[in-house]
DNA sequence: CGACGTACTCGACACCGTGTCGAGTACCGT
DNA sequence: ACGGTACTCGACACGGTGTCGAGTACGTCG
């Protein structure tokens, strides 16, 4: 909807250099796809849809991107980046309370889910059906699990929590617990919490895995 | 492949009641579909290869299943059945033990899980677009949290566990914790953990969880 | 200034999978 | 032997995808 500015120098997943008219479809494309998304799931979004939404034919989509799945990726490739950088902000933000700074990380990932809900509804159908944005998602949870094995690695040298488990492995069972239940809670499905508790709940379980507290330090 | 039993008295989602050659009909492609789901993903797969496999033709298809996801639904109900039954079954065992009893609950899902890969993948996959598989799926994490909620409960009475969030909410970001991570691991996604750390790992976040401790009582 | 090429556009087509309709056939109970 | 019910399938209509080839618009260079 937004976004005036192109791509980005090192604009990667596009398709090819910049183009003076071309840019301004793609973005068109990219601009429905948000916008009906918003609307109604991906699977009853057709490609003429998204053409239609742009301005343009069928067959001229298909200039631009090889498919609707690829529309998504792109969306979902500006998403996935902020939601890195908000949560690796966080974590630099916030040094010496330690609860403070586990919140951060996981209020960073919260907001970025909260603000995107369509969008995330439309990759998790992907998933079952799109070895990219089984790659993206995946590069995704590898880097917060990279980052919360380094934490957890670096509380325990501090003597702060216990040994235990690998602490590669408590990430990787933690942050796909903060992914399913965000998605859950905010694709409306059920078991889920009350958005309001989300944070304090999964707080609870991260410090309680780390420290085997509520009340590190 | 096997399963030569009828579905069951209560058959519930069966169609209609038995019929004499209609059922073996139903059961072949029932059999077809576990068949080729583990050879491709279910997107690979058409009604018209159900129908072949089944030895009928695809307008006959239509006349035993709606579509092809009620196919997956009606496997999925006999598995999540099952699923229900070897937890419960786990949870009543060892009594005594705390420790193995939350260990045999998990032990009990992940085994379900591994038995049956091929299939909760296609469900996976369904979960995006089918709201009969997403109410199924939702039906059977609810009686997980249920269960759970009440065992932390009982182990707060008992004074063996501490206070904090509900138990419920804790029991909901425990058991979709399980749910993906064992879903992942099966599923050879990344970041998974090794299949024979399974247990262990989710065994130790789960009683950090509840107890604060790795060692209840 | 005109000719050329490159970026872009779209009508028409081939293809595939779904779901339905209606005309059957087989077999059961009467 | 007859009527009905369970079952079967050929043929069709439809909706979506992706491609091909014939264009058009426009900047650039001779």
């Amino acid at each position: 909807m937004a976004a005036p500015l192109p791509t980005g120098p090192g604009g990667s997943r596009g398709r090819r250099a910049r183009r003076p008219s071309g840019d301004d479809r793609e973005r068109a494309i990219l601009a429905t796809a948000e916008d009906l998304l918003g609307q109604r799931p991906l699977a009853d979004i057709s490609v003429d849809d998204l053409a239609r939404g742009a301005g343009i034919s069928r067959p001229t989509f298909y200039f631009y991107f090889p498919s609707k799945d690829a529309v998504v990726l792109a969306l979902l490739d500006r998403v996935v980046e902020e939601a890195r950088e908000s949560r690796s902000a966080a974590l630099r933000r916030a040094g010496d309370d330690v609860r403070a700074s586990w919140r951060g990380a996981l209020e960073a990932v919260r907001s970025t889910f909260a603000a995107h809900r369509a969008l995330t509804a439309a990759a998790a159908s992907l998933l079952a059906t799109s070895a990219e944005v089984r790659a993206l998602w995946a590069a995704v949870m590898d880097g917060f699990v990279e980052e919360t094995a380094a934490a957890i690695e670096a509380e325990r040298a501090r003597g702060a929590a216990p040994a235990g488990p690998p602490a590669r492995d408590l990430a990787v069972a933690l942050n796909w617990m903060n992914e399913r239940v965000i998605h859950v809670t905010y694709a409306g499905q059920t078991p889920a919490l009350a958005e309001d508790d989300l944070v304090d709940v999964l707080l609870t379980v991260w410090l309680r895995t780390v420290y085997g507290s509520d009340t590190p330090r």
